[in-house]
DNA sequence: CGAGCCGTTGAGGGGATTCAAGCTCAGTGG
DNA sequence: CCACTGAGCTTGAATCCCCTCAACGGCTCG
């Protein structure tokens, strides 16, 4: 079984993309993870598997795109500039997620997409998304639950991580972010200033909670960007806040 | 043309539902909207136009419902209680509107859906939309449209109405609402709590806010919780708010 | 090695909350 | 009829949490 860091384009030349999709580290949360070995087949055409550096745009807000994207690996921010003027961090996409959908629509994007972290991703056109949309029809009904799945989170991104005391917040951010990682090489830590623009806090009281968080030993630096995260502790830190 | 305001019922009985619906005063913001003369003749079964009162529930968090709405006049809330305990509202539904499209899914409800005002809505089973999106491959296409809408009005609220001083938060508000009014009997006004559950404000600050721009002459009452808002000025104090 | 970005920490001020007290108004029952 | 009641709204005073302003240190990179 290939790891997911195999990039596609080396493996065997004579499997077709099918062949490829089958093998995928995320097939069972990825779009696609609901067609058969025949439908699979119907996947005639290459897809394309760029990779994102971190802090790289995947696209503009406002942009009208060519294709969504499944993601393999990394975490993608939605970020905005609200009518007030200030940058806001709307949602995080992370391994397995389907991101762009609003393509299908020929609709504009609404938030910038950008990579927090590296990202690999598989490419999917609208034009092909729409053919397989019309010869599988699981695949209507899977995108449907895409979609229902963006508007859960959106709506608790809104509820969790918007109300409440400014530590409770980034305990709940945390939690989140500890959902989305990896696993192998612990949790990523946003910079102070985007973690302000996630939770509307300002970069100094973000560094302050983080700072305290780690004296706490809930958190333990690994690297610049990277933590590990006690999950005992997290949990017991969260319940606390939402006891007093 | 009938008015919004005539109940289907009393409408010819030799009319069958098309009739009712080529005839909706919301029918080109609705969901059945895209349906031609030839689709809306499949529509052999009645839909039921229920009415809620005020603070009555469509549904509740955690229940599979049985059909999605869409609202013809009114005002829905959807609220939860987040994960430390307190009560939020995460988004605002008004005419037009097509709610509880995880139906479609059978996925349980995220909210609870809660009338503010005395709503009018048309009731469409689960049965009825699922057959009509195999038969007629546009509405397919709209319930994405809708499904998206849905996203884009949750990041809306998450972007504009959670962050920022609690003053301009209340213009958001306003603005969002006077979007939502049915627009002849002035604009609908909130209870001071459920303006802090939507906001993150407690009710005193909402009452504060609320009575300042009362003064200032950007709202005035109408009736206990119907005001007009003065667009102008309401418009202008945004603009300070952003400035400052 | 200096420049710049990011994170951290401190001191002080301001805006929202908390606690508390009246107020209006609709509904109820004597 | 009208006091009584309770829910929602308003306003005040004190407190506290977060922001603002400021300085400093570590790190990368030209």
């Amino acid at each position: 079984m290939p790891s997911r860091d195999v990039p596609l384009y080396l493996q065997p030349a004579t499997h077709p993309q099918a062949r490829a999709c089958a093998a995928c580290a995320v097939r069972e949360q990825a779009l696609f993870g609901v067609l058969d070995a025949d439908g699979l087949s119907r996947l005639h055409v290459a897809i394309a598997t760029p990779a994102f550096a971190a802090d790289e745009a995947l696209w503009q807000a406002g942009t009208v795109g060519m294709a969504m994207y499944t993601l393999r690996s990394g975490i993608v921010r939605f970020e905005r500039v609200t009518a007030a003027g200030d940058r806001r961090i709307v949602r995080l996409a992370g391994p397995g997620h389907l991101i762009g959908q609003e393509t299908l629509l020929s609709a504009p994007h609404a938030d910038d997409a950008v990579a927090c972290t590296p990202v690999q991703a598989c490419r999917l056109p609208r034009t092909l998304v729409d053919e397989l949309a019309r010869s599988e029809p699981q695949v209507v009904r899977e995108l449907m639950r895409r979609w229902q799945a963006a508007v859960v989170a959106a709506e608790q991104w809104a509820s969790e991580l918007t109300a409440g005391p400014a530590r409770r917040r980034v305990l709940s951010l945390l939690h989140q972010l500890v959902q989305l990682s990896d696993g192998d090489d612990g949790t990523w830590l946003p910079r102070r200033e985007d973690m302000g623009a996630m939770l509307d806090l300002t970069t100094e009281t973000a560094s302050r909670i983080v700072s305290a968080l780690r004296r706490e030993g809930v958190l333990q630096a690994l690297s610049k960007q990277h933590v590990r995260v006690d999950a005992q502790r997290l949990d017991a830190a969260r319940h606390a806040a939402d006891a007093g």
